[in-house]
DNA sequence: CGAATGACAGATTTCAATATCTGTCAGCTG
DNA sequence: CAGCTGACAGATATTGAAATCTGTCATTCG
């Protein structure tokens, strides 16, 4: 039951077998000493890399997150493409990301809706990231003249808050709903126009 | 400690109770015994006017939530004002009056969040009235010229849905961030922004 | 000597026994 | 006799004792 390997035992293997656990027993009962068996070790060995069970976690969420902003920055980088179609396709795949996340695997999305909920710093640095490179395409945009405002990082702001109903997790229940798609077609095609010159000159 | 009157039971008078022992207990602890008992009558009565409890509760949240709908009627029923600035307004007296609401007493706000989330039918209709006066509002402004939209009831979900961040209880917690009025203003903006006609002929 | 162990104290969780609650209904009461 | 009561069965919640977990550290191991 416990598959001993000779490997040293990193931070990366340590981070492993937490997803695995999580995976099979759910945050609430996911222990330390669960960890460690699935690693054959003791769990001394393993407060010896994450001084406590919380930093294990927020490791662990950290991680997760970073998939999502990785994917993104892809489009983000991509300044070749029109700023318009870019915030598109960016809010697009956010949404998409997020929805095939909770879609695939409910139990697991669950595990890191609780994991987020208490994790300190992760989040907030997960959405600062989001939101600048939100803010990186809208200031392309600006440049190009396709849009139009005073403050793109505050614009960068308003768009992520009003597209929330369709990447915070919270609503994860009504992304199945048919008509969801509609929805988000709606919300982003006001906010592109919104986002675009009174009067293209 | 039963305050009996010798007033007829009515449906109102159990609601009355039931909401301050709600205010009182709390919603995991409050039973149709503690409401019986603050009454002065058994518990087999309050079953004759509500067949079960959670048709009580509901009756209870409907309550609450008309609360709301009615205030903001008068702005939308409000015709001789400017589409624009009914919209505005419509939108911040709903962020006000939830944050207030969350602000002023917030363990009777976390008890109605409690209440909503099983709620049969009650918070379904409560959204489709808001999303209607919405589009009352839009409709209006289509007429006049001041808004450009194919469908107004489509552009009303939208701004609803966009807006979620202001008025969904989920996100209370966030209300009473410094920077807040300046989020909620950022996105009204762009909203009203984006429901402009492309260019005014 | 650096990495890993496992016993330990205090905090948290589990579990099963006990108490309370929900919803019904036959009978009481004014 | 319309409205209310209170006893009841099954479901749910509370409680406290026992088990487990977290985080530490003196000791062992390679």
């Amino acid at each position: 039951m416990a598959p001993q390997t000779s490997e040293t035992l990193t931070a990366e293997r340590i981070l492993e077998a937490t997803e695995e656990v999580l995976r099979r027993h759910g945050p609430a009962k996911a222990t330390v000493v669960d960890v460690a068996r699935a690693l054959g070790v003791s769990h001394g060995s393993v407060y010896r890399h994450f001084r406590t069970k919380a930093a294990l976690r927020e490791a662990v969420t950290k991680r997760w997150l970073d998939l999502t902003s990785q994917t993104l920055s892809g489009i983000t980088a991509d300044e070749g493409r029109a700023p318009e179609a870019r915030l598109r396709d960016w809010l697009t795949a956010l949404f998409e990301a997020k929805r095939r996340k909770a879609g695939d695997d409910p139990e697991l999305f669950a595990t890191y809706m609780v994991l987020t909920a208490d994790s300190g710093t992760a989040v907030g640095e997960h959405l600062a990231d989001l939101t600048g490179q939100l803010t990186s395409i809208i200031e392309a945009g600006v440049a190009s003249g396709a849009f139009a405002t005073a403050d793109p990082a505050a614009s960068a702001r308003a768009v992520f808050h009003a597209t929330g109903r369709f990447h915070d997790p919270g609503y994860s229940e009504v992304w199945e709903r048919p008509g969801i798609e509609d929805d988000f077609t709606a919300v982003v095609d006001l906010l592109l126009h919104g986002l675009r010159p009174q009067r293209p000159s």
